[in-house]
DNA sequence: AAAATTTGGTTTATAATATAAACTACTTTA
DNA sequence: TAAAGTAGTTTATATTATAAACCAAATTTT
């Protein structure tokens, strides 16, 4: 009947910032910001959760004297994504 | 880009019921339990909340001498799912 | 016919989550 | 050098989900 849904994706945002990374494979703090309209600190907290979670990779690196956070998605985000995906068809079909 | 998602339908369990009231247009309590896997408190708790919405009407009755809680969906109901999988669909293209 | 169990729920307490607001540290501009 | 901007993090709070406890009536068991 219905699959569970990973509720590590089942989140408006961490899911965005999944969709994105899944598409550009590597994007930074600010792109991620502006593409999802989230704040700072929402952003911040899921995407350190994505992390712990080993769905993203996070590199913090500096851009001449400014700080940039890039973010790309790792092959078990790509699965759990997939897997997301295909689950949630369970509940809109 | 992307779009939100009505936060009363982003819900493992209230969605579930409301894709199964989609495609049946009547159940009660129990099957709804016996579908969703759900306790019996969380299903009570999710119907308030459909209900409060006007996403669902619930009609309480007696079966005999036991008590039967009878749910249908609303247009309205129809409309925000419609909705929200049309936006969901921004996330997961 | 009591006592125990089941049915069909509701209410309440708690844990988890999302989010905004406040803050930090540094840089650039006026 | 003071104000404003950048790129975030931390913390506090509001919301949500969920489980546990409870209730009333019906049914079954002893």
């Amino acid at each position: 009947m219905f699959k569970e849904l990973d509720p590590l994706l089942h989140s408006q945002l961490r899911l965005a910032i999944m969709s994105l990374l899944i598409s550009v494979e590597e994007a930074d703090f600010v792109f991620l910001k502006e593409k999802t309209k989230a704040t700072s600190g929402n952003l911040s907290v899921q995407i350190d959760k994505l992390n712990e979670a080993g769905y993203i990779k996070v590199t913090k690196t500096f851009q001449g004297k400014m700080p940039r956070t890039i973010c790309n998605i790792t092959s078990k985000g790509i699965n759990a994504f997939d897997t997301y995906v295909k689950n949630l068809k369970t509940y809109i079909k």
